[in-house]
DNA sequence: TACAAAACCATAAAAAACCATAATTTGATT
DNA sequence: AATCAAATTATGGTTTTTTATGGTTTTGTA
């Protein structure tokens, strides 16, 4: 699977359609579902974006663990109970689900901001000051020299 | 892998376009995707550039943290939506985003670094000074014998 | 029937593909 | 070492395709 890089802002249109950026199409051009899996995020007011493939990776993932580890039983549980598989029409458009852009607080623009084998939808602004918030504290610890590993 | 070595300097041209140096693609040739990465260098103004395979990489490094490291969580979100995957047209060459060519201050010409598993992009002159300043602190410190232990 | 969802059609702007050429490098031959 | 031919590279301009976006029609179904 391709990943998912950098930010696109796009925009819904008056039936709460919107473009999944062509770049994150491709990606998802070997897939069997044509479209995404989203559903809110536990840790951001955004909405969280995945591959259905990868969703079937955490099922079997959480299968794994059995009936032990009940705190991730839980966890997947929610997940898969929140989850909408969005189909894409003919032009790579998704309509997002009104729970969803509540929760991320997206009104008429919606930013889709690549995080690798996922991706997550923002509120442009919101994510600006959470970004900045981010890069500060990262800019205090330094961990940098890690990414050349 | 092949190593980026050495360094080119190439123009932009009026539609933003610039020829990767040879030596660079041919660094490349053995990789899925034909083209670079790149994205905003966080502790000089130049812009980092990697294989699209190293970025996969990360990608996995990341996954299998999980979500217990949130520093590196953090980091490689920023990495992963500041990052810009780039294909070269038919011959070579890519066009760098604005916003790349505004953090690294370039106009009308870049410098292309070998940094070797990664490369970086300056502005010419930028980098001249940058790089006397990193030299004259080298001839202080004299760290240089680890650099074969 | 009425309503929501899906399929269909259209278009301006952006991105990619295409074509051309001068300059440089490589390689072969003397 | 010197020269020339061939291939590669960097660069410029043009054409075609893709993309995001908007609107309309059809379908399914409650």
């Amino acid at each position: 699977m391709g990943l998912f890089l950098s930010c696109y802002e796009n925009r819904l249109d008056t039936k709460g359609r919107i473009s999944v950026p062509a770049a994150f199409r491709s990606s998802l051009t070997n897939e069997n579902f044509s479209g995404v899996v989203l559903f809110r995020s536990f840790t951001h007011n955004c909405i969280e974006g995945l591959s259905m493939s990868r969703m079937e990776k955490i099922a079997s993932a959480t299968d794994d663990m059995g009936v032990f580890d009940n705190e991730l039983d839980d966890l997947s549980a929610l997940v898969f109970a929140d989850a909408r598989p969005l189909q894409f029409d003919v032009t790579g458009r998704i309509v997002i689900p009104e729970e969803l852009l509540k929760h991320a607080n997206i009104k008429d623009t919606a930013l889709f901001v690549g995080r690798g084998n996922s991706f997550q939808i923002w509120n442009p602004s919101d994510f600006t000051k959470v970004q900045e918030a981010s890069l500060n504290s990262l800019k205090k610890t330094r961990p940098l020299l890690k990414i050349n590993k």
